[in-house]
DNA sequence: GCCGTTTTCGGCCCGACTGTTTTCAGTCG
């Protein structure tokens, strides 16, 4: 956990220092905040094994703040942060977190007012205290006052494959618009996050001006931020912020790459157009106003010599760097997947019965799907026992044997979920499991326990030779539960040893494994499976948001063992 | 404070919009 200590830590000096109007450094402490957040170890770890000059090796950490992160691993506090907090004691984060209030705003109130928080700044404004300061008028506290009522409104990011479906349905209704040509997601949307802060929308248009009126005519606007010529930031009243910007078709490369890239991976791609005397923008990339390449995304990335970069990398994780050298992998594709590895029915907790989960696959385009129902000792579900088991594998054959009559080459597989208890047993005899097609073990229960004891249990599962994947590997559900204390790495090397297959469970607030974690499988050589998780016929397809997932971690259809027909699939299990 | 297939010193992404100003600073993405 000291990362995120060290997120929030260096956040805030970049934001104290910016107050203090002192140049350049803040921008370094911002993007190496970054960066220690998506760290995939933790840095106490690292500084473990190779001291101050191994932390000097993470990406935006020199000397000087390797030192202040040695200091925070030794004595839990940094003195320069310290002093800087003593000078603006202030709730800075939460202050910030109110639409049109940065640095120096949260310096005025303080030296003025003395605000130090949420609380204080409502107060403030509805006194009408606001307005007297200088350069703020009656405006900027109605802004401000608006500002924290949408905070309150808003219960922080949202699971992006839940809001997905809304997503798509604003889209349509944007393209349907007389004066858009072609509109796109952009921002969080299109890269394809777990979680998103705000829908990103890119519109394609000459007449920029209609399209923003007609969007603020929409009935779901209850709220503008700013609008002008080219763009508008409004409220909708679903309390999610969405964000539209319009251009001219002859710039749709250069303005997706704009409006799709997380700010550091822009930055860095500019520099390097400023490294050939070039300017990179929304409208094109330019040699003296003459302009090199715009049209398309590929244009002007293999301009500036890159490969073209899936939206899904463009984090700045290291994409940059393998498109210079032509290393960017053949992600996975969103029809690649041919069946589906969990699937709930009935028999357990599912709503539909097994036919109607494998018609629904059916009509999906998959071509098979296992059946996973939970075992007894989740007895909350009615997990199956050894009997119940057979049973079902009896119904399977029923089942496939009636597709086959109506002559569908459609296939249900055999499998269960099966729990691993305390001490890494599991609650099914291996008589049965072997009879199964499939075997996916997970944790349900006694969450709690240290991360050496979770790690000896799940591997100890992995040993069994019944035992072909481990579904949900670290148990977290976004923005309910944090995953169990466990040790990821060494589930990947013993899943590599043992050839048990690790999943990506697809379902939206799942999506476990995380990105990272998939991208160390795949380095590795681990095999992963893409699955629903469905409880529903309607849960198929969260498919999709699994396959992005994967594509965030840098997997190829060759490292997900369900890209390939069942005949195949099941021969890359033990 | 970090970084380097032009650099170990001299740089640090770019543009739109707002509010409070009479030419621009602050914020956002």
């Amino acid at each position: 956990m000291i990362n995120q200590a060290l997120v929030k830590i260096f956040r805030e000096i970049a934001v104290l220092l910016e107050m203090k109007e002192v140049p350049f450094k803040p921008q370094a402490y911002e993007k190496v905040s970054y960066i220690i957040g998506s760290l995939q170890e933790e840095v106490s770890d690292i500084y473990k094994e190779g001291g101050i000059k191994a932390l000097e090796d993470i990406p935006g950490v020199g000397k000087g703040i390797a030192e202040k992160i040695e200091e925070y691993i030794k004595t839990g506090h940094i003195k320069d942060y310290e002093k800087l907090k003593k000078e603006m004691p202030v709730d800075i984060e939460g202050l910030r977190s109110v639409e049109g209030i940065g640095p120096k705003t949260i310096l005025h109130l303080y030296k003025k007012l003395g605000i130090k928080n949420l609380d204080q700044l409502e107060k403030s404004a509805k006194a009408g205290k606001i307005r007297n300061i200088e350069g703020m008028g009656e405006k900027t506290e109605e802004k401000i006052l608006k500002g924290i009522g949408f905070l309150k409104s808003s219960g922080g990011r949202l699971v992006s494959g839940f809001i997905m479906p809304t997503a798509k349905m604003f889209l349509d209704r944007i393209r349907a618009l007389p004066e858009v040509g072609v509109a796109e997601f952009a921002g969080s949307l299109r890269r394809r996050q777990e979680t998103i802060g705000d829908l990103d929308f890119i519109v394609f248009s000459k007449k920029p001006e209609a399209v923003i009126e007609n969007f603020l005519k929409f009935p779901e606007v209850k709220h503008v931020y700013s609008k002008g010529k080219h763009k508008a930031l409004v409220r909708l009243d679903i309390n999610i912020d969405a964000d539209i910007s319009v251009v001219s078709p002859e710039s749709y490369g250069s303005a997706m790459i704009a409006w799709t890239g997380n700010k550091q991976h822009n930055i860095d791609i500019r520099k390097i157009a400023e490294k050939h005397g070039w300017l990179l923008n929304d409208f094109g990339l330019w040699k003296d106003k003459v302009s090199l390449a715009s049209k398309t995304e590929e244009e002007v990335y293999n301009k500036m010599g890159m490969d073209w970069i899936p939206p899904e990398m463009r984090n700045d994780s290291g994409e940059i760097k393998a498109a210079l050298e032509h290393k960017i992998p053949e992600l996975i594709g969103y029809d690649d997947l041919k069946g589906d590895l969990q699937v709930q029915t009935d028999w357990t907790d599912g709503e539909h019965s097994i036919e109607e989960m494998a018609k629904a696959a059916e009509k999906l385009g998959l071509e098979y799907i296992c059946i996973t129902d939970h075992t007894k000792s989740l007895a909350m579900t009615g997990g199956s026992d050894e009997k119940k088991l057979l049973k079902q594998m009896a119904e399977i054959d029923n089942v496939n044997s009636k597709f086959k009559i109506q002559s569908s080459k459609f296939k249900i597989l055999k499998g269960a979920e099966v729990n691993i208890m305390k001490d890494g047993s599991l609650d099914i005899d291996d008589e049965t499991l072997a009879m199964l097609d499939v075997v996916g073990a997970a944790v349900h229960h006694n969450f709690n326990m240290s991360e050496d004891d979770m790690t000896k249990r799940i591997t100890r599962a992995m040993k069994n030779p019944n035992v072909d994947i481990i579904f949900h590997p670290t148990g977290r559900i976004i923005n309910k539960r944090e995953a169990y204390k466990v040790n990821v790495e060494e589930l990947l090397k013993i899943a590599k040893k043992t050839k048990t297959v690790m999943e990506i469970d697809a379902f939206p607030d799942r999506l476990d494994l995380k990105d990272e974690y998939i991208r160390k499988g795949v380095e590795m050589g681990v095999k992963f499976s893409i699955d629903s998780d469905a409880h529903h016929t309607s849960h198929l397809q969260y498919l999709e948001y699994g396959i992005a997932q994967a594509r965030r971690g840098w997997a190829e259809a060759k490292d997900i063992i369900n890209t390939r027909p069942w005949q195949e699939m099941l021969k890359l299990l033990k």
